[in-house]
DNA sequence: GAACATACGGAACAGTTGTTCCGGATGTCA
DNA sequence: TGACATCCGGAACAACTGTTCCGTATGTTC
């Protein structure tokens, strides 16, 4: 109902996107605990600014979040177009692991609606969990994945994978390690 | 050098005991994050009197931890003892997943001594690391983990276990589907 | 039961945090 | 250039946090 809003002046667009790269760099750095003082200091910016921008603390961290989250799930439709379903599947588990490691608040999203309020934070998060449900069920037809394995311990392992890479300064060689013995575990035929 | 510390009064003794109680309740439900006020409103004391008995927050959480790491460590050797290798490796696995669930801290003993510096706090640590290290071994002997299995990315997956353990509330039959197939990937011939 | 060390409770302090507010600066447009 | 809506900065507020301090109460000892 909202008609078109007028153009924001052009220090208010300057200062919203460096207030969004700030508020990035800093959530990659300290995870969801990160403070609004600490994103405007980054951003070389006052307080006031920032609440100018986005009204909530929530609300900049969901701005932030579900653009990550919608990349994310365009990812993986290129990948499932492009690759064969197999490599697509655990390319895609790699590629949101790799993103975890330097984007904090991404394992809480996959963690999933639960207890925790800063879980369902992005609006993006059934998009992806949509993505990644495709890519499971055609790796599956195809024969590279499981039968048995289904969507709740896919993404309970994800997550853990997350949790882990976003703590962790994982040697590249570790992670690969350490995935490779999961991605075995999903595999059929034991 | 200290010499023996002479008895603690009644009322403290009973006192100690009952933040202890509290603390271990709260921390299992708040993790890390808990306060110092709920607690001692838990156990239903002053603040003082946890000031007096844990002179910071870190103590209290250390006495907490460490205990139960240490009584971890020691299941760890009992079931080494008593059961076959690979079956004590998998049920020991399996036991501090279930524990984690319910004592939120633990998974961040396991991800080591990383950055963060609440993660280091457990001196149980390097125990409980030992003997995880020793059912690895064994059940490697027996043939019944992987010969490429390293304590790395043991740990990995298990912290990541952990940390997902900790935040959802799992039901058991989701646990124990996800943990087969990590535990299939722990297993040797692919 | 008196005397004394010991321990208790919780107000008070210093440091966070997210959020609000408003005087003053700045971009925009005639 | 002048006039005005828009936007900025950061002090101030309220609600938290861990921690300190001290008047008071309580257990212990003779």
């Amino acid at each position: 109902m909202s008609g078109e809003a007028r153009p924001l002046r052009a220090d208010a667009q300057r200062n919203r996107t460096r207030v969004l790269e700030a508020a990035e760099a800093v959530l990659a750095r300290d995870g969801l605990s990160a403070s609004m003082r600490a994103i405007a200091q980054k951003a070389g910016v006052g307080l006031g600014t920032i609440y100018r921008h986005f009204p909530t603390q929530e609300d900049l961290y969901r701005a932030i979040v579900t653009d990550r989250t919608r990349r994310l799930a365009e990812e993986a439709h290129t990948l499932s177009a492009a690759e064969d379903p197999g490599a697509a599947f655990f390319a895609f588990f790699t590629r949101i692991v790799v993103n975890a490691a330097r984007n904090k608040p991404m394992a809480d999203i996959l963690v999933g609606s639960g207890v925790d309020p800063k879980a369902a934070m992005a609006e993006g998060a059934p998009d992806m969990r949509s993505a990644i449900e495709t890519l499971l069920v055609n790796a599956q037809k195809a024969g590279a994945v499981r039968q048995d394995l289904r969507m709740p311990e896919l993404l309970a392992l994800l997550a853990g994978a997350c949790l882990v890479a976003e703590r962790n300064q994982w040697s590249d060689e570790l992670r690969d390690r350490a995935l490779g013995i999961l991605f075995d575990g999903l595999r059929p035929n034991h």
